[in-house]
DNA sequence: TTTGATGCAAAGACTTTGCATGCTT
DNA sequence: AAGCATGCAAAGTCTTTGCATCAAA
């Protein structure tokens, strides 16, 4: 199966990738991950956490919070801020581009284009900006801006 | 001047770029306007307001984040989220590219490298990722995350 | 003059935290 | 059993808004 692929994730499937990242598996953290896992689009704290909601009236909502920032520090999702709302969550974390449209709404490029995209990018100049700049650089986010057209 | 360079604008040649986007020019605007493109750092809405606060103490936080939002819509200013912190505003508006520490500090790329990164996107997968995704795509953030070396 | 901007304070949106309880390891 | 996560509500941070006043065009 590609990477890219979105699919739902077993919930010992979502255990394993807790534990392997050095979380602890608890049902809550499964719920968040595997509702993050299984969308192509890239939802907010609110709306994972009412998804969540439907099967488990008992979540909190700062456990969502709570989840989504030890996922991000464990690397299994990326929060994608937002100049004019929530952040979202992504949990496909390989090195991939978005689309944001001027509403907020954000969409994955497509794998393959994306692919063309980050290879393009020279890891020289990459290598020259560390050197100029004395940083280390552990990534890189590349982000289409632009509107959807009127429908 | 390279339009690169950062330099202190007088108060009519803030006057003049508020009204030539279409902005009523006030003593305020000029003022954040005149702090926003005197500085190669990307300060937040609330740095802004102290440092114009010291001349005129009569400014309004209010003001400032209005403000900033009536310059980035007149596309004289560039808001840039933090996941972490408070967003953070710059004044070269032109196509370059960040470097965001972890600590949500924000630096420049210098022009050259940035130039040179902007400069390898192919505009033809831009148009791909156009028609694949039927959207328009009017800008590019490239956006370098990675750690400062410890002092 | 007419229209839009300001300042203030208050509300709002989003996110984090303190603490007692409960679950994972 | 020990330690971390949870839920709740409360607090916090960042940002926007309502409204009367004031300034720019």
């Amino acid at each position: 199966m590609h990477p890219h692929d979105h699919h739902s994730l077993t919930r010992e499937q979502a255990k394993d990738m807790l534990r392997q990242h050095g979380l602890r598996a608890t049902r809550q953290r499964e719920d968040v991950y595997i509702a993050l896992a299984s969308t192509k689009c890239h939802k907010s704290a609110d709306e994972l956490f009412a998804e969540v909601r439907e099967d488990q009236p008992g979540m909190s909502l700062a456990t969502v919070y709570n989840t989504l920032e030890a996922l991000a520090q464990a690397g299994l999702c990326k929060r994608l801020p937002n100049p004019s709302g929530a952040s979202r969550y992504d949990a496909d974390v390989s090195e991939h581009a978005h689309f944001v449209t001027s509403e907020g709404r954000v969409m994955d490029v497509p794998m393959d284009l994306s692919e063309q995209l980050y290879g393009s990018i020279d890891p020289e100049i990459i290598k020259q900006i560390e050197t100029r700049l004395g940083v280390s650089i552990e990534g890189i986010s590349l982000e289409l801006r632009g509107s959807e057209p009127a429908e």
